[in-house]
DNA sequence: CTGAGGTATATGGTATACCAGATACCTCAT
DNA sequence: ATGAGGTATCTGGTATACCATATACCTCAG
């Protein structure tokens, strides 16, 4: 018997519609205030409004976008509150993914996370794919810790950084700095030292803080 | 003029049917690896496919539920990997929240938290309203925090608890434990030490845990 | 000119029709 | 008896039709 591989389902619409939205809202193509219009939306991609509804619905369970009955559904805006909340809550969920890591963590593991390191080094140049990288160093992180509620908690929240944070790495020297801090982690995930991780995310997500915040008043 | 009251608008739907098919889930009323059948429901609930599917797909985004694309969607079983998960998490949430409530609680507040705990006392025998109340408790500290998506992830928290902590309960003394630990938390919050004040809940969801998972042996 | 009230036409909410994949069962050649 | 293959009938996915509400604009009496 020859080997098939196996034939994957293919993807439903409201899956890709939600993509596609979520994308162009985070790479600022859509504004927040703008109107989302299902049956504009609906020409525009050439399907019906019945997967569009439910890509609409998901992102607003997601805070990405808020639906008025009968009026449309439009872009949140991003205020500093909403910085400040998110920020918070990654430093609980990064502290927390420190404390499942470390007890578990093999030598292979460290070393992709290291690999992840030099790779987004090499990239610092090319901020798309230096943010990219980044994102990635984050969520792998996140997977270590075993806990498939803070991976997507983590997903939803690299997702949001990315909205309201892209022009936070513009700024003089904030790659390098990134870069240090993303070392320090490293390190001390090497030694297995918890006190030392906790200490270097809970500074790098301070000084991440600092520099979105600064990138949000220009 | 006359002193007409604002008309509210009706309620949609999707949000009765989410609101229902989820407290079935809860109540044990359908059990994991059972079957939602979109057509069934629509029948049962005399209303259209339409909006149960967006209640069902919110209920599925929330992990009540899988949907398998033209199989139908079934109710998730609770393993006990899920229990450990949920209650990291909350660790870290409610860890979060003592220390942005800490700096911020007003004695008006903090009485509100007295009164709650009184009246959780008060309905020590009465197994349902007290877990509505320990919900209440647990909320509103969470509200106080000041951070949206903590409230929300706290009440997703909160309903998971119930879902499969019902019966944790139910263990001889647990309301008493409970209560204790309850004020354990209120006493450390009107001191404003926050160091105690985490130490406490952290007790609190250790022993949560322990009898947690007593009942999901049994 | 002004503004109350009608009206056309947006919107999302809901109901319904139809499609294709999945499944169970039946049929029938072996 | 058995199992391959057809077939009826489940399922969810998608498209479309229709409804009520919300809104902007137009009309026309004053």
């Amino acid at each position: 018997m020859m080997a098939f591989s196996k034939i994957e389902q293919p993807q439903l619409f409201k899956q890709q519609v939600y993509e596609e939205i979520k994308n162009a809202i985070i790479n600022h193509q859509i504004l927040p205030g703008e109107p989302l219009y299902e049956r504009n939306l609906s020409e525009s991609l050439g399907i019906s409004r019945t997967p569009i509804r439910e890509a609409i619905q998901q992102l607003e369970l997601e805070g990405w976008v808020k639906s008025i009955p009968r009026k449309g559904t439009f872009v949140n805006n991003i205020s500093e509150k909403d910085v400040e909340e998110v920020l918070q809550l990654r430093r609980a969920i990064e502290g927390l993914v420190m404390e499942l890591l470390i007890p578990t963590i093999t030598d292979e593991q460290l070393e992709k996370v290291e690999q992840i390191y030099f790779s987004q080094s090499a990239q610092r140049e090319d901020n798309k794919r230096f943010i990219a990288i980044d994102k990635d160093f984050h969520n792998y992180l996140a997977e270590l810790s075993g806990n498939s509620r803070v991976v997507q908690l983590m997903q939803t929240i690299s997702d949001q950084m990315r909205w309201f944070g892209i022009r936070a790495l513009n700024q003089l020297g904030r790659a390098e700095q990134t870069l240090r801090e993303h070392e320090m982690i490293l390190t001390a995930l090497k030694k297995r030292d918890l006190a030392a991780a906790k200490e270097a995310i809970f500074t790098h997500i301070e000084h991440t803080r600092i520099a979105v915040r600064k990138s949000l008043q220009t």
